[in-house]
DNA sequence: GTCTATATGTAGATAGAC
DNA sequence: GTCTATCTACATATAGAC
């Protein structure tokens, strides 16, 4: 009844979210996308004009995702140091696919940073949601320079998930998780 | 007289190893590299089989440009901890690039795990050569469990680069960089 | 809305003259 | 050793029938 076309656009999105992850941006064809889905190649311009616009999609499929995530986090805990565990322990939730692929957000970025400044600056949005919602819970927690906080949390984060894949190690990930959580717990009001 | 040959392979071999890193495995086309160096295409298959066969010789340069550097940690520095000192110093060596493209080393093994694991197995040699030196040095420093203080060393250096590039913010590279040699500091034999 | 056929460009790789 | 011409495959994107 004509929402059939939103289907096959919602089909393409998810597709190519976990492709870009999996396989990365450019390394992901039409052809690939047309395979996973059983869609045509050629119909992928009814929806979208160009593969940067399926990539600006994925974002925004990616914003409602990680934002969900994160109302997820509040919903669970009602104090901010709780909450930043809940978030932190991301790591473990995905331990398999961080090893194996890295951080989808991440690695996007990285990816992007070499010859697509203008997308790379598009996917970055998901970490500046993560980054304002961690000011949120440093803020609440009365720690100073909470915009520092946050991002130092973000950095360790993304480490922990390149050296891990680095070396296919997800010992490493559950090790550095304990640690980080308890960098979490220090972090008081001075 | 015989040796021009040598002199074109380690052009190729310099100049692929800045354009794998600044545009990335992928994206770096033999036409790229003839471009730069003025080496017609059909040429490189002279020196080397496939394009393969290129990224295996940037990771042998890679090895050698990176254990002098590690070398010069060395005889600038006398005590363990002075040459830490001088390891993470390459954050602010490198501040530029690393906001620009990310680390050199992390990237392309993040590139390469997403399709080529068999490359980066071949990549993350100069992550064992960089960790197995740091080993060497938090056992000089009598620190207990020396291995994982190495690996979180890399860590914390490889997530304060991914997020200074997304965020083209090279402040919080010299920022972090403070934070990481007083962490440095910390480290005892207790 | 859906699909096939195709246009156009470029990739890695090869053949063979010089 | 060096270079040009070319092969085959596949990329994004388009045209147009149904």
């Amino acid at each position: 009844m004509g929402n059939k076309g939103e289907n096959n656009r919602q089909l393409i999105v998810e597709t190519a979210d976990q492709l870009f992850y999996k396989r990365g941006y450019h390394q992901t064809s039409f052809r690939d996308i047309a395979d996973v889905t059983g869609i045509p190649r050629g119909n992928f311009y009814y929806y979208f004009k160009t593969k940067d616009d399926i990539l600006n999609a994925v974002v925004e499929a990616r914003l409602q995702t990680y934002g969900e995530i994160l109302q997820a986090c509040e919903q669970t805990a009602s104090e901010p140091r709780q909450r930043l565990m809940h978030f932190s322990n991301m790591l473990a939730n995905f331990e398999e696919d961080l090893v194996q692929f890295g951080c989808p957000i991440g690695t996007l970025c990285a990816e992007l940073a070499k010859d697509r400044k203008d997308l790379k600056q598009v996917s970055r949005a998901v970490f500046v949601l993560m980054r304002d919602w961690l000011v949120e819970q440093f803020t609440a927690l009365k720690c100073v320079k909470a915009e520092d906080k946050a991002t130092d949390l973000l950095a360790r984060m993304q480490g922990i998930t390149v050296m891990a894949s680095v070396f296919d190690d997800s010992a490493f990930i559950r090790r550095s998780l304990v640690e980080l959580q308890e960098w979490i717990n220090e972090q008081t009001p001075a």
